[in-house]
DNA sequence: CGTCATTCTGTTATCGATAACATTCACCCA
DNA sequence: TGGGTGAATGTTATCGATAACAGAATGACG
């Protein structure tokens, strides 16, 4: 008789039920005043049919579409990960929905994944980095919603910025270098234009040793991002054979580090006693790893959890509370510490 | 005069270009026929007041949202986050958009999320493991919609499975480990109800020792999932004092393997020399350890192409060619070949 | 028993686009 | 020159829910 493909809608619940479909709309959301005996008789007319709410016909209908838009760089990089766990764990009793997208580390594919997720009307929008393209920029501050740009400290955020600076965590870790002793100071990775946040590291890193007095220029490339383990690997070749007395090495992401020390290991070059080695980012690696690799904590979910809080206030209103979580600390291990076994 | 904050729609685009809604929607569209002087004019009056489509009142209308729903059971997972990668990428030039949820390993969750998922009326679902609550599977079975099952070839799929036999492929590593010559052999990890491709390697890790007729009790937990590096080490220690004459162990992903083999190097325990450890999953993490680590490759992320592709034709009509990718197969390695330095 | 406050339920209009069909227009060829 | 053809554009109805307001039912209390 009836299409039986075709889903049932609210009015068919409505009809079986023997209520307006107003009443089944209000009867399906909690804090609603609905009847418990006519909740209860819509609730079994709706199990009855299978009936499924349509959230794009209500999103439409009440101009409210639950989404969060977020970019990444990458999916595949466990900061990132961790984040958008602490974000999605966060959103979780909000009834938000997030529409994930990853920019691949490119600005342009940022501006044409924003474009595409402002056709979805967002209730917030958040992204990594505070560097993006002119129109990229300009479409976000026009977007009308809450903008948080998250894992950066941008001069002048388009919104609001949820961050630590790069820079400073960089030379945080050369501080710690130079308690040990060294002098001869090199960085591998970050020389990517598209890596911001490496770039950022990387002139923090420099600027440190400038301050400090020491020389700056032991500086390796390590291809684009993501920089791999192998690039680590290879980048340490390099710094060895362009400056075989450095003494310590700081590297882009604790990925690139182990890489660097297995070539150690694999050469027989000791880690820390010859060179040390650290990392960036508080990998799982960095703690099982032998020697354990001494690195820089960012509080990765920590960042993602306080974005996720910060959208629900901006949403409900009660933006009051400001959002605190833990600056960068070096967590010193065995690669730079000089008691690896 | 007008409310300033409220976002122009296709009405107001119409009007300054002179045309109709209809012909404003073709207009924005690509393969439409419009004049190419009117695309233009509209293009620029869209331009002018910075028009952005409203995809809710699009999906609404057309009955299409563009949205596939995926869940996977951790976004913190080199191997899912390939998979999601490589389905991401197959879908880019759809047009389709991946509502990504994560179960946290939990079939609850999972239902849970697909409830939530179909609310938004997704064109297609893909979900991963071919295991879930009898009402989640209910309501994959009711969607009307293509449903993927992926990393996994259930028996009776809901709808299509693109995986692999986790239970074959950890047999083929039990084959590996007796071709070197061992005999007495172990399992870390899999325990975990939860984890049904864990479970579903060691049933075949067992299976096979049992088929060659060798004795196959040594099974030791490693915690609930995803099992981590530092459970992998706690790990072996358990299996080294319960059955101190193991020769191999088999770990249940490569993290797990690195945590054990961490444990030998720092305790001067000789591998594969002492016992020969392997992991699973072809994690970058074992072509750059010393020594390298043995392990399966699954081809996460052509898993993850094959979906993308799978659903585009399923969705297109022309759903013809079956995917083909890449069984499981056997990295030899280091760390079970006994030529480590 | 009547009045008022409160809770519950219904009515009507509406969100912003698209589908389906209708129409106009330009151009070609017999 | 008339009819046919296909491209370009317009008209009308509609998708499925919710907002806002209106009305009915219920119960408390003097």
């Amino acid at each position: 008789m009836d299409n039986p493909r075709k889903q049932p809608t609210m009015m068919d619940v409505a009809q079986l039920a023997g209520v307006s479909t107003m009443t089944v709309s209000r009867a399906l959301k909690p804090n609603t005043s609905v009847g418990e005996k006519t909740r209860q008789k819509i609730r079994d007319a709706a199990e009855q049919l299978g009936y499924v709410l349509n959230s794009n016909a209500a999103n439409f209908a009440s101009h409210k579409t639950g989404f969060v838009a977020v970019t990444i760089p990458s999916i595949n990089n466990a900061n990132f990960a961790e984040t958008l766990t602490g974000l999605s764990d966060g959103l979780i009793d909000t009834g938000l929905q997030i529409l994930l997208g990853y920019t691949n580390y490119s600005k342009d594919e940022e501006e044409r994944l924003i474009e595409q997720f402002l056709q979805r009307r967002p209730e917030a929008i958040v992204v990594t980095g505070g560097s993006h393209t002119e129109r990229c920029r300009r479409l976000l501050e026009n977007s009308g919603v809450p903008v948080i740009e998250m894992w950066d400290q941008p001069k002048e955020p388009i919104d609001e910025s949820i961050g630590f600076s790069n820079a400073d965590a960089a030379a945080l870790m050369v501080d710690h270098f130079v308690a040990q002793g060294h002098t001869r100071i090199g960085f591998i990775g970050g020389d990517a234009t598209r890596d911001t946040r490496g770039l950022d590291r990387r002139r923090g890193f420099v600027a440190r040793l400038n301050e400090l007095g020491l020389e700056s220029h032991r500086l390796v490339s390590a291809g684009s991002p993501p920089v791999t383990m192998r690039e680590g690997m290879d980048s340490l070749v390099k710094m060895l054979d362009n400056w075989p007395d450095t003494q310590a090495v700081m590297c882009v992401s604790d990925l690139s580090a182990f890489g660097a020390i297995s070539h150690c290991i694999r050469h027989g070059i000791k880690v820390p006693d010859d060179i040390a080695i650290a990392g960036f980012g508080a990998y799982d690696i960095s703690e099982v790893s032998v020697p354990t690799i001494t690195t820089v904590d960012v509080s990765a979910k920590a960042i993602g959890f306080a974005v996720a809080q910060k959208v629900a206030n901006r949403l409900s209103g009660n933006d009051s509370k400001p959002m605190k979580f833990d600056h960068p600390i070096i967590i010193a291990r065995e690669s730079t510490l000089g008691c690896a076994k």
